[in-house]
DNA sequence: GAAGACGGCC
DNA sequence: GACGGCCCGTCTTCA
């Protein structure tokens, strides 16, 4: 018996500017960022992705548009065409799905592929990734970098180790070699916030994680901490498994500046459900649950939501309950608005139940 | 189970 | 200081 797993982790190099680099050939070696937010031509919004040109002045995904200008007055600002991204994504998943025994696409532009049956020996692991790596530059014009490891965590964490058109093989005895002089926020699942947490206790790499129990760490950050300890001693094991489907779905939007205008907000609120509707009907869904997530002007966030008792893909129900949501909260607040959004959850297929039926007569 | 906050990602 | 989301999933809390 052979458990041994082989796991790729793929992940495309700054997906969106490459696309858009790839779209027009002028902006090959320029600072290039794509941006997302009400405005992006007057720096309204932040970068989405940023070249890698760019991130030479420190222009990284998050920061404010106006922010990345400041430190390079040559960027060039695309705005996000996250459709078309998703496109190009289609055609890259389908060539990965190819040369995978079990494949689980993770976003638009990274997939974790268990290769197992199709590895012998150190040189087909090259082999393989180089085939992939190839197919993706020959057909769509994009380079990716490719983790290689006994699980998905490490294939993650090798992926990003080398950036761009990186490979990074980690076999199974030089896990503690790789994973050690790494810092904690290369796990994935820590964020700032945790990396804060843990800095406060002196724990900077992951050798220093590994120092405390794994309860130790549940009691530190919750659950969590389970799944970063199994992540930090390299024996995580999730199995790579096919994508579900979507859990919810929403809308949210930006206003050029905070505003108290209700019938503006409103008319927003409609935009956003009237677009959620297309596009929950185009897929064939339906929802039970609808929430509004208002974000103020001072950055603070609330959300607010309603369950109904049946399943649903009625505009009419949706902007009712929604409105009315947002009505109970604005009453007796005076913050002007920023952002707002609009979100439909606990979904299913609205033709799932006939299916399950039809099975049951066949 | 429902609701709301929160964190992480490109 | 500036500030997104054809952004979602998960954790926490409360009933």
């Amino acid at each position: 018996m052979n458990s041994k797993r082989v796991i790729f982790h793929v992940d495309m190099d700054a997906f969106y500017a490459s696309v858009e680099i790839r779209e027009n050939s002028d902006l090959e070696n320029k600072p290039v960022v794509v941006g997302v937010g009400p405005n992006v031509e007057k720096f309204k919004g932040v970068v989405s992705t940023a070249s890698y040109k760019a991130r030479e002045y420190g222009i990284k995904a998050g920061i404010p548009l106006i922010q990345a200008y400041n430190k390079c007055k040559d960027i060039v600002i695309m705005p996000a065409r996250i459709s078309y991204y998703k496109e190009v994504s289609n055609n890259i998943m389908e060539i990965l799905k190819k040369y995978s025994d079990k494949f689980q696409q993770i976003s638009i532009d990274e997939a974790y592929l268990d290769v197992s049956k199709r590895i012998e020996d150190y040189d087909s692991i090259e082999n393989l990734v180089n085939k992939i790596k190839e197919e993706i530059l020959n057909n769509e014009g994009l380079t990716c970098s490719i983790g290689v490891g006994p699980n998905k965590s490490i294939a993650k964490i090798a992926s990003g180790f080398k950036k761009p058109s990186g490979v990074t093989i980690i076999n199974s005895d030089k896990i503690r070699k790789f994973l050690d002089p790494l810092p904690v926020k290369t796990i994935p699942g820590v964020g700032k916030k945790t990396k804060k947490l843990l800095a406060k206790r002196g724990i900077e790499k992951i050798k220093d994680l590994i120092k405390l129990s794994k309860s130790d760490l549940i009691s530190l950050l919750g659950k969590a901490g389970g799944k970063i300890y199994d992540i930090a001693i390299g024996r995580e094991s999730s199995e790579v498994k096919p994508r579900g489907p979507r859990k919810s779905l929403g809308f949210i939007r930006s206003f050029e500046s905070s505003t108290d205008d209700i019938k503006k907000i409103k008319e927003k609120i409609k935009e956003l459900s009237k677009s959620i509707i297309k596009k929950i009907q185009a897929d064939d869904f339906q929802f039970r649950t609808m929430s509004i997530i208002i974000r103020f002007d001072d950055f603070s966030v609330i959300t607010r939501s309603n369950s109904l008792t049946h399943h649903t893909n009625d505009y009419k129900v949706l902007i009712k309950n929604v409105i009315d949501l947002f009505d109970k909260v604005y009453d007796n607040e005076k913050r002007k608005i920023k952002r707002i959004g609009v979100r439909v959850s606990n979904l299913t297929k609205s033709s799932l139940k006939q299916e399950i039926l039809s099975k049951y007569f066949e």
